[in-house]
DNA sequence: TCCATTTAGTTTGAACTTCAAACAATCTTG
DNA sequence: CAAGATTGTTTGAAGTTCAAACTAAATGGA
């Protein structure tokens, strides 16, 4: 039982780190920063695509957004485009280069999740969706003031 | 199956973004940013406090790190200390209030580890393990170019 | 309608982080 | 001892982020 704690812990800690890490190497596409390779990211998966609203996703200002997309559109992955209901909002739009760098992304994941449940059986791979919904919903309801 | 393998990633990529912003909200001490907080941490870990073991520990140039060792000496939560064998060589030591800071992310982690096992059997915690492992060994093996 | 207020986005200047490169001090080895 | 390697520091440039001031557009009440 203290085994299976620490081994928890330590493995988490672990992997977390090696995971930010490969990230920043498996989507290490020349002329993009990590940064900008999450605001790609933010914005193909963005339901509404509106620069506040991606800004409030991404959890920075709009000024800084708003700075980032400029250079992003500058090298040719977004492109902004008014609102003709609202002439105030601007909408953000990936371009094909954009869905590259998001379907490469994904690759990622992919391989993520198939390395986690390739040597599991179906009853296994039960109980770690269970196991890692209990730490998600525990950080999803937390409180930190 | 096919359920399983989006929920596992689903659960993964979501837990992963929580973990992130919750780090850093967890750990939110006046004055010290989350780059600082993490030298303190692994100063507080290393096994070879030499300023170059630890930059390679942190992936950044010791250049970088001498700078922010600098900083965090300021503020009072690491000194320096030349070693006599090798007077080129520099340990870091952690401060009491480093010790604090690393206090408080310990438990951070513990948290985690708690939540993450609290509603699993025994058994149910051993599939944890598996699983974790398995992710983790995959990405501590495999090359990225 | 008019105008005060709110909302959406941009610009700018300051602070911080990181790196590469140049540098100084100290070992190591032939 | 001298050349080269190692350890750490400094510095200048580039990138990121934010707060604050700003422009443009929509909204709502008199």
């Amino acid at each position: 039982m203290a085994e299976t704690y620490s081994t928890v812990n330590q493995v988490l800690v672990t992997l977390f780190n090696h995971i930010l890490r490969i990230e920043e190497q498996a989507l290490n596409t020349p002329g993009l920063s990590i940064r900008e390779i999450h605001v790609i990211e933010a914005v193909c998966q963005a339901q509404d695509a509106r620069l506040t609203a991606l800004a409030q996703g991404l959890h920075v200002t709009t000024g800084s957004l708003s700075v980032a997309v400029s250079t992003l559109e500058r090298k040719g992955y977004l492109r902004r485009q008014r609102r003709q209901q609202d002439r105030r909002a601007i909408d953000i739009h990936p371009t094909e280069k954009a869905l590259d760098i998001q379907k490469q992304h994904e690759a990622f994941h992919n391989e993520m999740t198939d390395a986690a449940i390739a040597l599991l059986s179906e009853a296994e791979q039960a109980v770690l969706v269970k196991a890692l919904e209990c730490i998600d919903d525990y950080f999803a309801h937390k409180e930190w003031t």
